[in-house]
RNA sequence: GCGGGCGUAGCUCAGUUGGUCAGAGCGCCAGGUUGUGGCCCUGGAGGUCGUGGGUUCGAGACCCAUCGCUCGCCCCA
């Protein structure tokens, strides 16, 4: 373990390799793909934007502004900021190329995000998340399309069955500012008995003390206003709807009236898949509607809904990694061979296949080097078999061996282990 | 920002109340086997015991500080 700085990482930063590169890459490609079936493209924006993108959108007294935000001042004078969330980006984004003249927009993103906490089980300064975002739609229907895009990225990752649907309702803009007032009346009344915790968020974000784990804040929130009992006509009806889509697909959700998302944009629908099995991080995938948010900054009054899901936290939650691939191993004996090999090797990766092909050493050397990156079939290529225009095969597995013609060995090697890249057999 | 736990080889860890305590297993390298991996045998490399200070005749063990990791609070994916 080296203490010199520069052979350290940042706190909270990681690097990607190995088995955990392969949980990481497979939790990104399934979300991906499964994203692009359900109608999102992909787009990737840029991952620092002006300060003032993720200032607007979270709200000037949100922890993420107040305390966790990367920000710097560039060499021409301006604050940027790495993005702690890719939303805002998202619509920052849709703003600047005019595609609210076309709506609805569906997208999906993936890449890193940067938050300055304390690190954590599942919680790091640099993480990863994958989202999507349906911007300039207002029905319900996109809210349940979202949630029901997610459950089936969970579901093909082969961790739905480890995390619960928590959902509940903020009502619209109108319900929600009426519910907060009679909240904060009610909890001024018994401000001495709250948290100090919740004393702040009286001031910051009151919504959030419905959501406090200290037992007297939960005393005193039981009796608390419902929220429910405020919502008007509107956001009832939009909020049964989203349960009724849900339902129409079977997909389970506990309703859950605490749940309240942390940054200020959001309105009616506010979803989490949570889980028991990362300790104190319990979500996975969160998200909800944000109608406002592209006015916020500065773009025409346009709806929006979408969720973000930690990456990191989704493959801890993976049974097991995808196995590398397994490639053939050429070993070559003596010098004849050597040069050919060369040739071999290149021609066999234009084929399809993953090839290995040390650089030196004896054979046995070799071989072993071959075991350990679990070579599926190793060629020999010698003197010999070199006069006689063929390569002996070895399976690693059975330790079967076989002869085959040099100008019979490609459609051999498919018929052994296929390959990876069809389109470049076909060419060949 | 606030609390708890932990820092001994690349990894997982032993190290008895301070007195051969600098070790094991795995991994790595080499050889046994210069045309064949896994198993086995032999040998080898690798550690300022996180760092700095203190207590002591003597510290990996005790004390203080510091850095790092980790778990939790806050917040969040």
């Amino acid at each position: 373990m080296s203490s010199a700085p520069t052979a350290r990482p940042v706190r909270g930063t990681h690097d990607l390799v190995g088995e955990e590169l392969r949980r990481h890459r497979a939790v990104a490609e399934t979300g991906r793909a499964i994203a692009l079936r359900w109608g999102y493209q992909e787009i990737a924006t840029p991952i620092f934007e002006h300060t003032e993108v993720f200032a607007r959108s979270l709200g000037d007294v949100s922890d993420i502004v107040t305390k966790e935000m990367y920000t710097f001042t560039d060499r021409g004078g301006e604050s940027i900021t790495l993005r702690p969330e890719n939303t805002a980006g998202v619509c920052r984004a849709v703003i600047s190329l005019g595609l609210h003249q076309q709506l609805p927009q569906k997208f999906f993103y993936y890449g890193p995000m940067f938050r300055y906490e304390r690190p954590q089980k599942g919680r790091l300064r640099q993480f990863h998340q994958i989202g999507i975002e349906c911007i300039g739609a207002p029905e319900p229907l996109a809210d349940a399309e979202a949630i029901a895009a997610g459950a089936h990225i969970l579901e093909e990752l082969g961790v739905l069955e480890a995390t619960t649907l928590e959902l509940n309702t903020l009502g619209d803009l109108d319900s929600r500012a009426r519910y907060r007032e009679a909240l904060v009346a009610y909890l001024r009344g018994r401000e001495a008995k709250l948290s100090a915790d919740s004393r702040l968020r009286l001031e910051r974000n009151p919504l959030r003390i419905l959501d406090s784990k200290d037992e007297g804040d939960r005393a005193i929130v039981a009796e608390a206003p419902l929220l429910l009992d405020f919502l008007n006509e509107t956001s009832r009806a939009f909020y049964a709807r989203v349960k009724e889509a849900l339902d129409r697909l079977a997909i389970a959700y506990v309703e859950n009236p605490r749940l309240v998302r942390g940054l200020d944009y959001y309105t009616h629908t506010a979803f989490e898949f949570t889980t028991t099995r990362l300790g104190a991080q319990g979500a996975v995938l969160a998200g909800g509607r944000y109608d406002g948010l592209v006015a916020t900054l500065g773009g025409p009054d346009v709806p929006g809904v979408g969720w973000a899901a930690g990456v990191e936290r989704l493959s801890l939650l993976l049974a097991e990694a995808p196995p590398p691939p397994r490639p053939l191993a050429i070993v070559p004996i003596g010098e004849a061979a050597e040069a050919e090999a060369w040739v071999l090797a290149r021609d066999l990766r234009r084929l399809g296949h993953a090839v290995e092909l040390a650089f030196e050493g004896r054979p046995g050397k070799r071989m072993k080097r071959a075991d350990r990156l679990g070579a599926r079939l190793a060629l020999f290529l010698g003197e010999d078999e070199l006069a006689r225009g063929v390569v002996k095969l070895r399976a690693l597995d059975s330790g079967r061996e076989e002869e085959v013609a040099r100008t019979a060995l490609a459609e051999r090697l498919a018929s052994l282990v296929g390959v990876e890249n069809p389109a470049a057999s076909a060419r060949a």
